[in-house]
DNA sequence: CCGCGATGTATCGGGCTGATACATCGCAAC
DNA sequence: GTTGCGATGTATCAGCCCGATACATCGCGG
């Protein structure tokens, strides 16, 4: 999972440790706490090994007249970590439904066939839908044995799960129809489906996803 | 935090250890996925040792004449445990703010005093309000050098912090006033609550668990 | 009587975290 | 000027936790 997130970073840019992490917190800071540098940099040795990125020292003090940063390594993805990269984001196992592994597969979307996003959001879904089916048959059944508290977590843990079903839905829908999630709704929806929203402001970047690289 | 998940789960009744992984996923299914048994039966080691719970192994086949169980072990709280309980209930570290934390003692909030339930409502509440103001942050300041999907993403996990905080808004406004979280709001599909099985096997503990109001 | 799914206890490799350590840089206060 | 401090940066370790796996038993239907 860590390694998809490092491949895709790196693919965009070269980064050192501490930049990466920095990123990894941005761009997965909603389903991701942190990632922890005891983490990271056994994982960066381990994908170095393996030949999937490059690590390049830079302590040349002498040249930049800017700054002479201190040295520290600054990682590239390699050819083979392009290809792994490329691999790793096209196969999906149970693994790619949970919330981690779901967030680091969506931050890359845009570099994923439609095939595969539309697989990858239905597993979600499904996922998602079976937690909800649970909570569902737990407070129909042992409602009355549980106490005040432990029910209302469980109700708004149905809520949080119906929504991402929406929202899940509405991704799918998109993508079958060949949208890219342009700016929409306005944080409260409700109950009503606001059609006629879009079409209006058309995102003028990401034209297409393309699958291979440069 | 699963040794005060553990605890509190005994202190209602004993139980072995597949039981204990059930009621676990049940009543913390919302937050926490299912506890490992290669989790499991090292902590409830470790509870044994440390004179928190007692072993009782359950292989007397002789002598019931309805189902002569095969050997379990029975698990049952201490009196130490039950200070020890207490202990956990009461403290509030960093870690009681996370997903996982927040929600075992959230679980126990029936035994856990008003002060201290207002405690660590705040202080979850402090740390999604942190995570909000993040994504906000990020929305509008890096939010065009961000792709769609990473876009709609933090959209949906900005929306999903709001959505807490509301939430915890509202328990923490309860709280104060004294009540507790009765059944209140929809998500409901016709729910009536069929009353009047318990006083079966249910043990005549839980006399009041939480302090009167002022 | 045989498989098969649920029940039940237990271990192991490995991923991940939080704490910790160390070192450098830029900057502001005194 | 030097002292402190916070951001940047790399790195390790104890320990928690998960997924896989291995057993063994029970009750059930074919």
């Amino acid at each position: 999972m860590l390694e998809l997130a490092i491949l895709g970073l790196l693919q965009e840019a070269p980064m050192h440790g501490y930049e990466l992490r920095k990123e990894l917190a941005t761009k997965l800071g909603t389903i991701r706490a942190a990632i922890s540098y005891g983490t990271l940099y056994p994982t960066l040795k381990r994908l170095h090994s393996a030949g999937w990125i490059s690590e390049q020292a830079t302590q040349t003090d002498i040249v930049p007249p800017m700054t002479s940063k201190r040295g520290r390594i600054v990682y590239k993805i390699t050819a083979e970590g392009k290809e792994r990269f490329g691999e790793l984001l096209a196969q999906a196992g149970p693994e790619t439904y949970d919330d981690a592994g779901f967030g680091v597969h969506f931050t890359f979307f845009s570099r994923t066939d439609r095939a595969t996003r539309l697989r990858i959001l239905e597993g979600r879904r499904r996922r998602i839908e079976e937690r909800r089916e649970g909570l569902r048959d737990m407070l129909s059944r042992a409602g009355d044995r549980l106490d005040a508290y432990t029910l209302e977590l469980q109700r708004h843990g149905l809520d949080a799960c119906e929504r991402e079903v929406r929202w899940l839905e509405e991704l799918i829908t998109n993508e079958r129809s060949g949208r890219t999630p342009s700016a929409g709704h306005g944080t409260e929806s409700g109950t009503t489906h606001p059609p006629a929203d879009q079409a209006a402001g058309a995102p003028p970047e990401d034209p297409a996803p393309h699958q291979d690289r440069p």
